[in-house]
DNA sequence: AGCGCCACTTAGAAGGCTGCTG
DNA sequence: CAGCAGCCTTCTAAGTGGCGCT
């Protein structure tokens, strides 16, 4: 990034600066357990600030490509259609199927969206409310309600020290969810089975307790064999029982999957209640296997007009409350009671309400780009200062801004897994290295990011930012924080001084976007195929920029492997058919299938790790992509899913080819 | 200043669906 | 014509950040 030359340069010049000595900033660790520490933003002296406890809280694949129908064996001369369908699936014309019938099928989906765009809501024309009301009208039919649990059938037992046992229905259920997860990893760690164990062992009759004293002299098997059947089963059913099941579910979505909001059908995004279970925390959450409880009318709020129709709780219950607030944008809620928080059902991402404030936030990011020059000259001027508050600041706003990383809001210990973002980085979650592989000021970044996702990188920075994070963790041990004068509240106070709406992960989208736009211009390309490479390696830099990881798909080798297979033939007959002059057109429509696999492989192999839908579907300005389709002639469906057209209409509507980030 | 609560976005995994291929 | 790869959807956990109160 340029800004990082000019810094450079700057502290080549100014190299011998004084940096205070603050003997009393430093909080030596205490104990194993980190202990949460000072924050006291800068007094007018900043030398003998004292620290203070830091607050705790109490809280609780899509891949853009295209579709591989695309790529397909050509028969004879004849050019084969694809009719690229509305669901994003595209359907090749079968070879019985007759010209017109080809023909209807298409003139009829392009009716079908035709309608479906007539029908759209074109909210971003509209005239925005004021500030706060999210809705004039709101009517709904509630959430959706799990169903009840079955009982096992009578030939199907758990055994406890060899014997059989009827457990009572609600310890019976309990014993389904872990025997249901029996081949998980989950069920192999300690924590884990503790928590379920402790948790089942509540939900038993007093009985069952005196006897069940012991997870491992449990056997589930014939529980967990029968849910494998059950699975199976439903993966053999027939065609016609697949399609009553289709019909059955698409019921329950058109009677609970959408509300009217402001004379508009909107659709919902999860209008279902979560079902009970085994609670699934992420990395090594301490409640993991804590049993998730089955929700009931009587724990849910409704929130909807008070003209409208109020939903009916099922029949025997009552709704916790109904109440009528437009300041809000969630339909129903309820406390789960893990974790003690709020869940939420809401509008889907198509909607008014999601899109409007998608649109805002992108529009926040574009407004920092016009700031971000004298934002990066302030923040590389608080280096220096005498406060190591604002020093502080300074260095974790240069890491939020050069990194992307999260701000790094504080967590209550043992409430969830020992995640960081930026502001929470403890000393050992960095080593300065003075060189490293022939580079200078290498700061190595070793924590574990939301999600428990490894955040592992090797960064030279600047001189300045290098001493400052010395002087930063002198007198620190492990479990100390780096930034032990900064948090997320001191740090966005600021932003929010420096522009309207600035937050740290303002940061995180305009840097995304800029990224996307940079490399979309560098990246030009002849055909499609290349054109959409491109794409790829933008949302790739991107995605790798945030740190977008997955778990690499379990079929990669193979697949792979097939492809490489797929190519070597069509090499083959490359070979073959380029001496016998005849086969002209079979010989360059080979050439185009491997070129395309070619690209498909590169691709591929690239994003073996890279998620680039978390990306594509939050940091990107979907303009910048639909003006880039505009230009480069690219399909945008060749980028965009169905989903993701209808999420970002606005964006598709109001973007000319010559959108700027 | 700091706490506690609340609302809303962002995240990867899992599961489902579909159309290609052998 | 079934089996399965790969895309898409669903699910829900895990973040961010604002607000009001003390």
């Amino acid at each position: 990034m340029d800004f990082e030359d000019s810094a450079d340069r700057r502290s080549q010049v100014n190299v011998k600066e004084e940096l205070e000595e603050d003997p009393d900033f430093v909080t030596k660790g205490k104990g194993k357990k980190r202990k949460r520490k000072v924050d006291n933003t800068d007094a007018p002296s900043s030398t003998s600030e004292a620290p203070l406890p830091k607050k705790k809280r109490k809280k609780a694949a899509e891949e853009g490509q295209e579709n591989s129908a695309t790529v397909k064996k050509k028969i004879k001369g004849k050019k084969e259609k694809v009719i690229k369908e509305e669901g994003g699936h595209s359907v090749s014309t079968k070879k019985k199927k007759t010209k017109e019938e080809i023909e209807a099928a298409r003139a009829l989906k392009v009716k079908k969206k035709e309608e479906e765009e007539k029908q759209r809501w074109r909210w971003w024309e509209e005239e925005k409310y004021e500030d706060g009301v999210k809705w004039k009208f709101l009517e709904h039919k509630g959430p959706y309600f799990p169903p009840g649990y079955q009982p096992l059938p009578d030939d199907v037992k758990f055994y406890y020290n060899g014997k059989p046992v009827k457990l009572s229905l609600p310890a019976e259920e309990v014993a389904l969810f872990f025997a249901q997860m029996v081949d998980h990893e989950y069920t192999t760690k300690e924590v884990f089975r503790n928590n379920f164990f402790k948790d089942w062992r509540k939900e038993m009759t007093l009985e069952e307790r005196q006897l069940i004293m012991d997870l491992n002299k449990c056997d589930f098997g014939e529980l967990h064999a029968m849910h494998i059947k059950k699975v199976e089963a439903r993966k053999n059913l027939s065609k016609e029982e697949k399609l009553v099941n289709k019909e059955a579910n698409q019921k329950i979505v058109d009677e609970y999957g959408y509300c009217v909001l402001d004379h508009h059908r909107e659709r919902i995004g999860n209008f279902k209640i979560e079902p009970p279970g085994l609670f699934r925390g992420r990395g090594d959450h301490p409640k993991q296997g804590m049993l998730k409880k089955r929700i009931q009318p009587e724990d849910v709020i409704i929130n909807c007009s008070k003209g409208s129709r109020i939903p009916e709780p099922p029949a025997g219950h009552r709704w916790k409350e109904v109440r009528h607030d437009s300041t809000v944008t969630w339909l129903a809620s309820w406390t789960e009671n893990v974790q003690g928080s709020c869940k939420y059902v809401m509008l889907n991402a198509n909607s008014k309400l999601k899109g409007e404030k998608d649109w805002e936030k992108y529009e926040v990011a574009r407004k920092l780009k016009t700031c971000v020059d004298a934002i990066r000259a302030q923040y590389q001027e608080d280096l220096k200062s005498k406060q190591m508050g604002t020093r502080q600041r300074a260095v974790a706003l240069y890491f939020i801004d050069k990194l992307a990383l999260r701000a790094g809001n504080e967590k209550e210990e043992g409430e969830t897994a020992d995640t960081v973002g930026c502001c929470s980085l403890r000393v050992e979650h960095i080593t300065l290295h003075d060189t490293l592989d022939g580079q200078k000021c290498v700061v190595e970044f070793d924590f574990l990011g939301k999600d428990c996702i490894r955040y592992y990188n090797k960064v030279p920075v600047t001189k300045r930012v290098f001493k400052n994070l010395k002087l930063f963790m002198e007198n620190k041990q492990e479990g100390d924080d780096l930034f032990d004068r900064l948090n997320t509240q001191t740090l966005n106070k600021h932003l929010s001084s420096l522009m309207p709406g600035l937050t740290a992960k303002v940061f995180r989208t305009y840097n995304a976007s800029i990224t996307l736009q940079q490399q979309l211009k560098e990246l030009v390309k002849e055909n499609v195929a290349e054109k959409l490479l491109s794409y790829n390696r933008a949302n790739r830099a991107v995605a790798i920029l945030c740190n977008h990881q997955r778990a690499p798909p379990k079929t990669f080798e193979q697949s792979m492997a097939n492809l490489q297979a797929k190519m070597f033939t069509c090499k083959s007959i490359l070979c073959v058919f380029s001496v016998v002059e005849k086969k002209k057109k079979a010989v360059q429509r080979c050439e185009e299938q491997l070129l395309k696999m070619e690209v498909q492989a590169t691709d591929r192999e690239e994003n073996k790790q890279i998620a680039l839908s978390t990306s594509k579907l939050n940091y990107l300005d979907p303009r910048i992509s639909v003006a880039w389709c505009k230009n480069m002639e690219v399909p945008l469906d060749k980028i965009y899913n169905k989903t993701l057209r209808d999420k970002f209409a606005w964006a598709i509507d109001m973007t000319e080819h010559d959108f700027v980030f």
